[in-house]
DNA sequence: TATTGTTATACTCTATAACTATA
DNA sequence: TATAGTTATAGAGTATAACAATA
């Protein structure tokens, strides 16, 4: 990078740049180790709310993940096709759709999700431990406010 | 937000996760912001730049932005059409092409860039100011590293 | 009436390769 | 031979509106 830049760096004023810049670091890592496991970065986040606790339908995967719910249902479609995930009928509601994980789903999720924790070293690697924890905790009050 | 999900967070424990859903938010308000501005979030960080003092190339500006070269040539194409930034040849290699903003581009950032920071107080607010200030430093050593 | 999942469509963003002019 | 800018293209991501089944 140009000398000058480094020294009075444009936008750094900006969170939103900054946030933008180490997310595109983030995502770029992520994305590199879920493609040994034939995930992206989206049908992995998907995944892994299936392989949760929580039987979630997929409006409430859209919610969390900040997707339209049409984006979501192509989502699950291929990770249904591929045996990654069912479609359960919520008893309490004929109009949902409960996201769940099969076996072999949860499988994969486990490998990808140690394969994306083992890679975001790399880039967490500037930070050492303490400042990670102080990190994921600002991060965790700004992605769920309230 | 469905209450198990509040005690029990699915991918809370992946940074990058955390990164993307805080950007998200940041990046929809940014691009609100814009929006009366007749800006994007993209054209609104070359415009930025091309406000700096730094004389970038637009090489310079794609690295700085985690951009692609070719996608640095339409978005200046865009803002030199309306007069807000101009292409000017470096001195030193006649390859290259300085893009700086003009008398109104100047003026359209400065306050695009109020309007930026006045909406990026609403997506901060669960932050007081000191936790603001370590949440930049730290987004700061992850977006640029070394 | 409102909501869930779905389909369809258009637009933006991203990734890649090739070309030209310069270095 | 390598780099800066450009063009072209295909694929992924985003935004919106409409519809059927159900609440």
């Amino acid at each position: 990078m140009k000398s000058e830049l480094r020294t009075h760096l444009p936008l750094s004023g900006d969170t939103a740049f900054l946030l933008a810049r180490a997310n595109a670091r983030s995502l770029a890592a992520a994305h590199d180790a879920l493609g040994a496991h034939g995930l992206r970065v989206r049908s992995y986040s998907v995944l892994a709310l299936a392989a949760a606790e929580a039987r979630l339908s997929q409006r409430d995967i859209a919610e969390y993940l900040w997707l339209d719910p049409s984006q979501v249902v192509s989502l699950v479609d291929d990770l249904q096709q591929r045996g990654l995930v069912t479609r359960e009928p919520d008893e309490n509601d004929r109009r949902a759709k409960v996201v769940v994980a099969t076996d072999e789903g949860r499988r994969l999720h486990r490998a990808a999700a140690r394969a994306v924790r083992e890679r975001e070293q790399e880039t967490l690697e500037p930070l050492d431990e303490t400042d990670r924890d102080r990190l994921r905790e600002l991060l965790m009050r700004l992605a769920f406010p309230l």
